[in-house]
DNA sequence: GCCAACGTTGGC
DNA sequence: GCCAACGTTGGC
């Protein structure tokens, strides 16, 4: 099963609020390449919540995919920050897709501690000047970031 | 708030 | 198709 991690600002959306809501949908992606690894995202695919833009970026726990993705709404909606004029024409460039709260960890897995391990610096995330906000994340470095994260 | 790095847009 | 200008991301 395929594994990734996604980025979302906590004002926005944290993995306490997704905690609280139990699910939520995954929008305003507006990069091809991260729109690209959501349509490959299945029901049931496991991925790292991380916190970015924030006090403490880090990993902060893990949600699940429970609908995979779908034309996203907030492109069409011009009352979202996420609008997307283009949508006007009729064709909407962009998916969303549905997670769920998986867990929480004690703390957020920060990405200072991430970048001194050496098992992750081939890791997306960490590498020079990457800003993907959705990617994928292989086996290896999915256990070793949560051994990190279990021995927080 | 700064700024490096990157993606996107649009004129040519 | 090139590439300069612009906007955005996101750590610090």
């Amino acid at each position: 099963m395929p594994t990734w991690l996604m980025k979302s600002e906590p004002d926005e959306l944290s993995i306490q609020e997704l905690a609280r809501q139990g699910q939520a949908r995954w929008d305003g992606v507006r990069n091809f390449q991260a729109r690209n690894y959501l349509r490959a995202m299945q029901e049931g695919d496991l991925f790292l919540f991380y916190h970015s833009s924030c006090a403490q970026p880090g990993v902060a726990g893990i949600g699940r995919i429970v609908q995979g993705a779908y034309p996203d709404p907030s492109a069409c909606d011009p009352q979202s920050p996420y609008h997307d004029p283009r949508t006007a024409s009729g064709k909407n460039l962009w998916s969303a897709v549905d997670v769920a709260f998986e867990e929480a960890f004690p703390e957020v897995l920060a990405l200072s501690r991430i970048k001194l391990c050496d098992d992750l610096k081939d890791l997306p995330l960490v590498q020079k000047g990457s800003r993907l906000s959705v990617m994928p994340v292989n086996l290896e470095h999915w256990d070793t970031i949560l051994r990190l994260a279990r021995q927080l």
